[in-house]
DNA sequence: GTATATTTTGGGCAACTGTCCAAGTCGATT
DNA sequence: AATCGACTTGGACAGTTGCCCAAAATATAC
């Protein structure tokens, strides 16, 4: 009883990609066990043998997949030099996402989801806070004088704005964005009064 | 023929206050025929009336709602009399949009929809581009003097961007972030090198 | 009153949904 | 060879879906 089991976590995974391609094609409340079944090229039944049930497997394979993706960009972000030039490969990395892509319309899809359904909620939350936790001694090391904690939720919040809104306008000068938003991060305390 | 009318128009209304209040609820899929219709007060027929499919009132209903909000914002924020205030006001509205109130659901959904909905797409494309201009005509208005149109663009993501992850985390420190949102619309044109 | 236009009703339809399950396949163990 | 366990199959089930429509209700015009 080997390879058994190993043709069972090779489905397994097929489930997991056609549930992520399927998230993103029609959507978090559109993925049906037929349709994600038809996709990775099983019978239906199968779906519920491997998971306790379609939320399930959307869950598992949404988070595997951020949390995959939030961990790729952290990497990428902390081998940046200096906080400019990190910026500008974010950019262009955002440049990449059209909003037609998988990555894109999972990320949001899940982040919608997230908000009925508390465990999904929960992890992806946890996601979130260890990428703002990179953020924040990335910039520290690199010299960020200012409130570092607030510069990265800013950064995160901003990022996931714009992977929306590029997607709604595949037009957007991503390019152009590099100004304002070095100076959002150049920011070295002096900042106002809060409440 | 006047008083049958006004009262379709009244039941129209009410279908759609229904279908705003649902795809926050259960989302922009989850929203059903009989749903919306028992939500309204009316017999499930009643919607397939008045629209061609429950899609249609969702196209409809979401897009008058999120033109208003659109509006609506634009305008309070003309009424800034500087960016800082301006910014202000903003983060301030921001701290009220808890992630489980309709109108920051009904975006995001509205958002995601617009990707497998071309003609939603554009007609929200339309909404940010003219809140955008607004940004832009205020932010010159007011002495900003760098790219006005890259912070417009910047500011509407990073706005967006907040909602989304202030719904994750309802413990996000909003004040926090006027420093460097500031810094980000005080960039004056010295931005740097871009590809 | 009758006639006409508009809105509303409640049920009917075929198609689809998630979930379950008895039967079947296939490789490993004895 | 027979046996065992993990995996897979395809169909069955009850419930829900969007959409449609003949009939009833309501309001205006004559």
């Amino acid at each position: 009883m080997e390879k058994s089991v190993e043709r069972g976590r090779a489905t397994r995974q097929r489930l997991f990609d056609a549930a992520v391609a399927l998230i993103g094609e029609v959507g978090w409340g559109g993925v049906t066990t037929r349709m994600v079944a038809e996709r990775a090229g099983v019978a239906p039944g199968v779906v519920h043998y491997h998971f306790a049930s379609v939320t399930d497997l959307l869950v598992e394979a949404s988070t595997a997949f951020a949390g995959a993706l939030f961990g790729e960009v952290a990497h990428r972000l902390a081998e940046q030099p200096d906080i400019e030039s990190g910026l500008d490969w974010l950019l262009g990395e955002l440049s990449g996402y059209t909003g037609t892509d998988p990555a894109s319309l999972l990320i949001v899809e899940t982040h919608l989801a997230s908000g009925r359904l508390p465990e999904l909620r929960a992890r992806l939350r946890d996601m979130i806070d260890d990428f703002r936790a990179c953020v924040v001694s990335w910039l520290r090391a690199r010299g960020h004088t200012g409130d570092a904690e607030a510069a990265a939720v800013l950064l995160a919040a901003t990022l996931d704005g714009l992977v929306l809104h590029h997607s709604l306008d595949p037009a957007m000068d991503v390019a152009a964005l590099a100004g304002p938003l070095r100076a959002m991060l150049r920011a070295d305390g002096h900042a106002g009064s809060e409440g």
